[in-house]
DNA sequence: TGATATTAAGGAATTGTTTCTTTAATCAAA
DNA sequence: TTTGATTAAAGAAACAATTCCTTAATATCA
């Protein structure tokens, strides 16, 4: 009990505050172009529906800071986001599963432009295998285990969701450190790797819910603002 | 039918407790595969990596009660989940923005066996109007405008950054009640329409950050300043 | 038949996140 | 230069969500 200087519970970033921060790089963005040089939180705020102590919260996390007065300067505001969010370097990344979602993703480019270039694609299915999709020729799984020596630490999850798991691990094994999973199945993460659960239909569900709860009930609170 | 909880107000599923949901459905969907008649809460709790009470808890919001000693009865469960996530009827959506995310969603039929069918594209870019993909032909946007009698409630919105705002006004402005913005705008809704955003990006954001974190820890301070 | 262990469920405490409040800074205008 | 208004930032309070704790029920085993 002697070390004060412990860091506490590591300090991490809240996820809400990560989540909301590439909506402010692209508004940032917009305002930049229109040729704002400065923003001030009470407008980031008004425009993108948030409470504004919450920005001025959310963007002292990226080390800028802000004028009195004044606002934020656009162009180091962006700069440093892009940094921070490491939208500015280049990851490579792998993906397992080319069926309908995976396909879905080799088809998108906008990934690129966010920092993460798929450079391999893998299945079992032999109807894919051999294939090229969105530039990205799919091969068989056992390559990627024979490769021992690739640096690729991103591994996209979109297989079926029974081989999930089984694909996951082999994942671990072969080195990635970040598993970014697009199928409903939990990853029980094993040592230090990261898992970023992505499921649409997660997403889906959320909709429907408030879909149907807008719409059975007209004493509905309007989200609490 | 909702007199017996009337006691609290709104009484909103939570979010966190929604996003879980398919991923108990999934789990639950592997087992029942497997034979599995009873499922306890206990052991959806260990193989999804969540706390057991969590588990009945969010199980609870479905209506579903469980057995003492048994645990739930898979069949029924996994009725009372597709009910109630809304996963059992077909909804029916229009995607706008058939760039490289929408393409992509276009591509993707995996939703359709979560409720939710594409039957219309539209988009302003003369290369892609008149072009079919994924089943589905894209028209311009002036068509949807014209066609104000169509009962779709649901709009996907994957245009880029710089018109995303404007086109959800005008989804909005025509009848559309809920907006799946795959963009990193922030739309501010209006009246009673839903918003669910489900930015790509910002997911990117906490799997870079948490990936940085993870490999430079250890004797590193967080550098948060 | 009775004891034991396992389970669901409800309420309390904890944790994490958001919102509110106050303070200090500084630009603009008088 | 002085005053007033607007802003960022830091701390406090409120809120929501998760985890912990207790209770009641019951299938299994002795």
């Amino acid at each position: 009990m002697g070390e004060e200087n412990v860091k506490k519970k590591n300090a991490l970033v809240p996820e809400p505050a990560l989540r909301r921060m590439p909506c402010y790089l692209a508004y940032l963005k917009l305002e930049h172009r229109k040729g704002s040089q400065y923003v001030s939180s009470t407008l980031i705020a008004r425009d993108n529906g948030v409470d504004p102590t919450q920005v001025t919260k959310d963007l002292s996390y990226t080390g800028i800071s802000g004028k009195t007065r004044v606002g934020y300067e656009v162009e180091p505001l962006i700069d440093a986001l892009e940094d921070f969010l490491g939208f500015r370097v280049m990851d490579e990344a792998y993906l397992f599963g080319a069926g309908s979602l995976g396909t879905a993703l080799l088809h998108d480019h906008g990934l690129v432009q966010y920092g993460l270039k798929i450079v391999g694609a893998f299945d079992v299915n032999p109807l894919v295998i051999g294939h090229s999709i969105g530039g990205i020729s799919i091969a068989h799984i056992d390559e990627f285990v024979k490769n021992k020596d690739h640096g690729i630490k991103i591994g996209i999850l979109t297989t079926p969701v029974a081989n999930a798991r089984e694909v996951a691990n082999m994942m671990v094994a072969n080195g990635i450190k970040a598993i970014w999973n697009f199928t409903p199945v939990r990853i029980t993460s094993p040592e230090g790797v990261v898992v970023q659960n992505t499921s649409l239909y997660a997403h889906l569900a959320v909709m429907f819910n408030r879909l149907n709860a807008a719409g059975s009930d007209d004493s509905v609170a309007p989200a609490k603002k």
